[in-house]
DNA sequence: ACAAATTGTCGTCATAGTCT
DNA sequence: AGACTATGACGACAATTTGT
């Protein structure tokens, strides 16, 4: 399957759009001045984008709304209720819902996210003030939580080009594997996701398969420093994570933005539009 | 070419939040 | 309630950029 992008009558590959990702500062509050760094190096995130049409034959005349960023991560958000959407480079993309947002970079998927709106006003403000937190300076809302608030499925992505995918509410729980045919890892990899009462398990490595237990009469022994390279281990993966999540936010709002500007201007040029038909003619 | 400044990444600690 | 997890903050270090 071959999708048709049409910008001005060139096409254009929306997945070789993409290309660097901003790489995000340790904290949200300085992520704005990180970025500004990153694209130095490329183009200004938001003031070169564009709405491109793309035709995807095998499903009729549907047409997707994207915005493309030149060396960004593109947006396509979908118009309609156009599922499954097949793009070229061998990534096949299923949609289950409308107004997604995929994101890519360079050849090979980094970010998928499902975003379940209404409009695209359904990006509820998930950053609140400390006044509306009750007034006093309390911790954000996990990552985990602020993403599952802008949208109904729940993607994690693994740093390796994998993706680990897990469907709440009507999903039905049970194992799902996802293949990623282009994954930055020689020969793809999959994932294998355990789905029990909601909750997602990685089958893969687990911390405890990297630090040996001790057992006597199947009691765990494990002195204090075992348990402390423990916990250290634990932590350094989870802060690992955690980054890892934090820049994915800061992506999601990246394209939060890249979309609410493009809306934006469309919604500009049609006041334009609607000013000069209502003008009186003076000659 | 070199030093200083800037930025990114990592590990660790502390602790709020969540789970059992 | 205690164990566990997620995340902000911090310092160390490396890589990159900038000014001279």
């Amino acid at each position: 399957m071959e999708s048709m992008v049409e910008e001005n009558g060139s096409a254009v590959d929306p997945l070789s759009a993409g290309s660097q990702s901003g790489d995000a500062a340790p904290a949200i509050a300085t992520s704005v001045q990180s970025l500004n760094r990153t694209q130095q190096q490329t183009h200004h995130l938001v003031a070169s984008t564009s709405i491109v049409q793309l035709t995807l034959p095998t499903s009729g005349a549907t047409q997707v709304q994207s915005v493309i960023q030149p060396n960004q991560q593109s947006v396509i958000q979908t118009a309609t209720n156009i599922q499954p959407v097949a793009i070229s480079k061998g990534n096949v993309i299923l949609v289950s819902k409308p107004n997604s947002v995929i994101q890519t970079a360079q050849a090979s998927l980094q970010t998928l996210q499902v975003v379940e709106t209404g409009s695209d006003d359904s990006f509820s403000d998930s950053e609140e003030s400390p006044e509306q937190r009750g007034g006093i300076l309390t911790r954000r809302p996990s990552y985990k939580k602020i993403l599952n608030d802008l949208g109904g499925g729940e993607i994690t992505v693994i740093p390796a080009g994998t993706i680990q995918i897990a469907t709440q509410g009507e999903g039905v729980p049970g194992l799902h594997t996802l293949t990623m045919s282009n994954a930055a890892t020689a020969g793809g990899a999959i994932v294998h996701t355990l789905i029990v009462n909601n909750k997602t398990k990685n089958l893969g490595n687990t911390v405890s398969d990297n630090v040996p237990a001790y057992t006597g009469h199947g009691v765990v022994v494990e002195d204090a420093a075992r348990k402390r390279e423990l916990r250290l281990l634990k932590n350094r993966q989870a802060a690992r994570e955690c980054r890892r999540k934090k820049k994915e936010y800061i992506k999601c709002l990246e394209n939060r933005v890249a979309i609410l500007e493009n809306r934006n201007q469309t919604l500009i040029e049609e006041l334009k539009s609607l000013k000069q038909l209502c003008e009186p003619k003076t000659d």
